[in-house]
DNA sequence: AAGACGTGCAACCGCGCTCTT
DNA sequence: GAAGAGCGCGGTTGCACGTCT
């Protein structure tokens, strides 16, 4: 893995913005090579990079089939859409939410996950400024310590809805397989805000 | 004009999944 | 089948730039 940032052979690795110069030789190697092995490839481009750093570079900032510049309206639309039917999954915890985002932006040629991921959270944050008394008073710490809507950090406040079903009874629901009618509950909350959204703009 | 504040974006981190040995 | 390595994903952070006071 690459939890130890420094094997034997590579005391430095650059971390930080990337130079004019790395996104050329990066550029320029994949151009010739192709991609590969992204550990092998840093190496072999001779770079100073982690595999996976020069990976997120190619992937969200150097491919050429990206497309840069501002979200349309259609794409807009087809986030918000695409957002309400595969947006939430519960995956990891049970009553935290969790994104999807590459799936999100498979359906939009030349946007990134990680784009589509930002531009969510920044409208989310600003809807959620707008709504305050909404966001804040949605969340319940139970005296046990569990919480019915369970939020980790920063971003919470922006998810700190809690779909009323998923209250008490998630238990059952581990692994992924979201039963269909919480699903059509869920979304329910989705499509409010999407409504908002789009009425807010 | 200058400092404070807000916003957007690039990049890093941690974790889980998948593939290979 | 187990262990290790690599990859992919979502969450988070930090910085640059713009706007406001």
């Amino acid at each position: 893995m690459d939890k130890s940032p420094c094997n034997s052979q590579d005391v430095e690795v650059r971390k930080g913005p990337w130079t004019l110069e790395e996104d050329l030789i990066l550029t320029n190697y994949i151009a010739n090579h192709g991609e590969g092995v992204w550990n092998s490839l840093a190496k072999a481009a001779g770079l100073k990079r982690t595999g996976k750093s020069c990976r997120l570079r190619w992937l969200n900032y150097l491919r050429p089939d990206l497309r840069r510049g501002n979200i349309t309206p259609e794409e807009q639309l087809l986030i918000m859409e695409l957002h309400a039917k595969l947006g939430n999954s519960i995956k990891k915890y049970i009553h935290i939410y969790i994104y999807v985002w590459s799936k999100i932006a498979k359906h939009l040629p030349g946007r990134t996950d990680n784009e589509i991921k930002n531009y969510w959270r920044t409208r989310i944050k600003k809807h959620t400024k707008q709504t305050e008394p909404f966001a804040a008073g949605s969340s319940e710490t139970n005296e046990d310590g569990s919480s019915t809507c369970q939020v980790s950090s920063a971003t919470d406040q922006m998810e700190a809805y809690c779909p009323p079903l998923y209250q008490g009874d998630v238990g059952a629901f581990s692994g992924g397989n979201i039963p269909q009618e919480l699903n059509e509950n869920y979304w329910s909350m989705d499509d409010l805000w999407s409504m908002q959204l789009l009425n807010g703009d």
